[in-house]
DNA sequence: CAAAGTTTGTACCGATAGGTACAAGGCAAC
DNA sequence: GTTGCCTTGTACCTATCGGTACAAACTTTG
């Protein structure tokens, strides 16, 4: 398969750039930074990028999402044991998020207006942790309206805890926060489990 | 008087600087997107700020600190009756971030590296944000612990309404999600009041 | 090894970034 | 009206931006 290296490489390049553009932001991060991010030279990351800037964004943004899919929404669409559910994804999205220290590239995209060419994929990547968690709390007999009101306040609550720990240069007002989301919704699922 | 006049535009031209800031961000905010937002030139733009844009940013955050010293912090500081003065904080804060459409420039800096110039005042606007709303909390004698817990969870709540409702491009989240913060506090204040 | 295709560094492009210099214009005080 | 200060637009500077071109170096395939 002649394009295997290509393609190996494109995709091993990803988690660099997600870094790049988590610290810079995407109009802070330049081809420079990038290049020295990832150790590809213009020449390489032009190669495997041809769209530019634009398209690194789009595969990080598909590489993310890929992630979140695999380790947070699905195992929340194909929940069997909600509680348990609802405690690892709390888990993996602490550990992910580096307890507040990593920035959501996503949510970022969202706060100013160089990311509206991403605005679908920002929208849908909300939208889906929101009904995918929702889902989960409804399994649990939680009555869907609130189990949406709960899963929303958890999404933004998520959000909001890395705003405030990356401010306050504090991960552990990170956890305190998140802790909180978390006894928030197993209590509803133990009221109505 | 002779820097009166001065004084007054540069003061005057802030609303406009934090509005350009707020859409583009510090990095993606040009020097001619920020000529065109004010409608000054550049000649008038350095007069005022010889600092570039780390003045305006500077003046900015200083701005927005003022405001919400007046209107949020001390309303808070010298609470008399807690309840109100919590729904008066949620009001103004709702009308002030425009349900989520308006981005918090203070919060956004906090996330990528450009605001590291300003970690000082960004951390110092969040903590005193949170220790005035525990204040007026504990004078509702919630006990303090818990106090702090709640106000650093409201804080952090309305963060995060923010980078939701922009995800979404729905300010009804936002009003669920704050509305839901602020029935917490109240419920905490009807409790122990 | 030779041929074909990939990957890379380097040099380069026009555009625009933030910032400076400065002369012309506007305005108050006398 | 004239003086002196404040304000402003314009022209200009260098550095760097995102992006392109392309030949050299490297792989892979036979």
């Amino acid at each position: 398969m002649s394009n295997k290296r290509a393609l190996t490489d494109r995709e091993s390049a990803l988690p660099a750039l997600a870094e790049a553009f988590r610290e810079h932001g995407f109009e802070g991060a330049t081809l420079a930074s990038l290049s020295k991010a990832t150790g590809l030279g213009k020449g390489s990351l032009y190669n495997f990028f041809p769209g530019g800037k634009d398209e690194m964004m789009e595969a990080v943004l598909e590489n993310i999402d890929g992630w979140f899919a695999d380790a947070i929404f699905s195992p929340l669409e194909n929940v069997s044991d909600p509680a348990a559910a609802v405690t690892a994804m709390f888990d993996d999205v602490t550990a992910y998020f580096r307890s507040g220290r990593r920035v959501c590239v996503v949510g970022c995209l969202g706060l100013n207006s160089s990311g509206e060419t991403f605005a679908v994929k920002v929208k849908d990547y909300f939208a889906r942790w929101i009904s995918a968690l929702a889902h989960c709390l409804e399994v649990a007999k939680v009555p869907p309206a609130m189990a949406v009101d709960l899963a929303e306040e958890a999404v933004s609550g998520i959000q909001g805890a890395i705003v405030l720990a990356r401010a306050l240069g504090d991960d552990a007002s990170f956890q305190r926060i998140v802790r909180r989301l978390q006894s928030t919704l197993l209590d509803a699922i133990g009221r109505y489990g």
